[in-house]
DNA sequence: CTGTTTTTCACATCGCCGTGAGAACAGCGA
DNA sequence: TCGCTGTTCTCACGGCGATGTGAAAAACAG
């Protein structure tokens, strides 16, 4: 399982490098910070994010206000708010601006991982979630990979089921036979030189130097991905 | 705009028929109820359920068992879980059961409001996404049609597309236009006779009598999905 | 009755996919 | 080192389904 990113932003620092420090036990997790609505912003427009945390007392933009310029800008990982007392109004408004969830403060840490992955296990079978794989980014419901230049590489049905499976297996390679029967069933008649064929021509689409493959790359009897 | 159906399960009468007294003020919602885990369980297996209500605090079986139980039986609509006191590990473990999320009694209606509409709007765009289309079961992400009598129709891509976005327009008819621009883009060199022989094609598949179509009708210069 | 909309169906094309056949390569025992 | 064997890669071929279009029939509106 490749390491989801989250985004905090808090202008508490303190407990911006609590959250940090927290996350960072567990090795599924990488964390970036921002102190400001507009620095959280343009972090979010350059890297890519899997989830957001986010303050709704910012000094700078109030969060519900932030939430709607992220999505208006194209912005889809789950966001989930920090507020600061039970207000109803504010989980209403921040639910409608386009948050996910809403965590009042304080809260046991315990109860807002369980919601962070409760809402990246969600996510990453929506139409838009979105996976870094290499110098791409990866939307299996386009069944496209865009380039960190933007160039589009359409892929075909199967190709798109092979990359997400992958995927989801991390960096750990995955056998011919295991890829095979999640791709294409448990009796489809298909031999393993079928899925070779298949791993072929998405390297001639997606590697720099398709003989040399440095993304989808052979390992132990089967296949991983480089990140 | 169809109505989405939203299954309440409470053995608390009163409350039951007040979520269900406000829900019914809205025509995006339809509602059943049960006051029995056990009895809930039978609705949502036979019935097509778009949200789940549950409260925690069931006489028959403990609500979060019920969730893990509805879960391994397949049921795929999010679950918001009602509990009475605010307790850390009810919210924790109910998630890791397969809740989508927890709302603490006492609640203003609004707040439930808000949360559901954000879950139903989450999940329409999910891959186990199931929608509703006259005795048809329609799960977009796996391009597939079932019938009440579990026969299957498969579909190809852009009759997954037509489908999907007529349904979204509810029983409203929508213009050949602009369904050419949804389901193709919008400088597509396509006509309109090409979307004209995809709905011939598809009434060939899932009408009982294809030259007499009572799911998909042609009204008013396009087409609308009859429920 | 006439022009327009809508349906019906056949045909041609294109892309996806499975398979065959051979080349390249690595490992291993003699 | 040589030869054998199994694995992996490369590439071309053929079939099939999805799709767009043409042509004509049918239904409909005025």
């Amino acid at each position: 399982m490749t390491a989801r990113t989250i985004l905090i932003v808090d202008d508490d620092t303190e407990l911006r490098e609590a959250l940090v420090e927290q996350l960072s036990l567990y090795d599924e997790f990488a964390t970036i910070q921002a102190d400001s609505a507009a620095n959280g912003i343009a972090l979010a427009k350059d890297d890519h994010i899997d989830l957001l945390l986010m303050d709704v007392g910012l000094p700078d933009i109030d969060g519900r206000e932030a939430v709607k310029l992220l999505r208006k800008n194209g912005f889809k990982a789950p966001i989930i708010m920090l507020t600061g007392h039970d207000g109803d109004s504010d989980t209403i408004l921040g639910l409608e601006a386009g948050a996910n969830d809403y965590v009042t403060k304080p809260f046991k840490f315990a109860v807002l991982l369980a919601r962070v992955r409760a809402h990246l296990r969600q996510h990453e079978q929506s139409e838009d979630a979105t996976f870094a794989i290499g110098r791409y980014s990866f939307r299996p419901a386009a069944k496209i990979m865009q380039d960190d230049k933007g160039s589009k590489v359409r892929l075909t049905e199967k190709e798109t089921s092979i990359l997400k499976f992958l995927y989801r297996a991390g960096e750990k390679p995955v056998t011919r036979d295991i890829l095979l029967h999640e791709v294409w069933g448990y009796n489809s008649g298909v031999t393993t030189h079928t899925l070779e064929t298949h791993i072929y021509r998405l390297r001639q689409k997606i590697e720099r130097d398709p003989s040399n493959a440095e993304l989808l790359v052979t390992e132990a009897g089967g296949y991983k991905l480089v990140p």
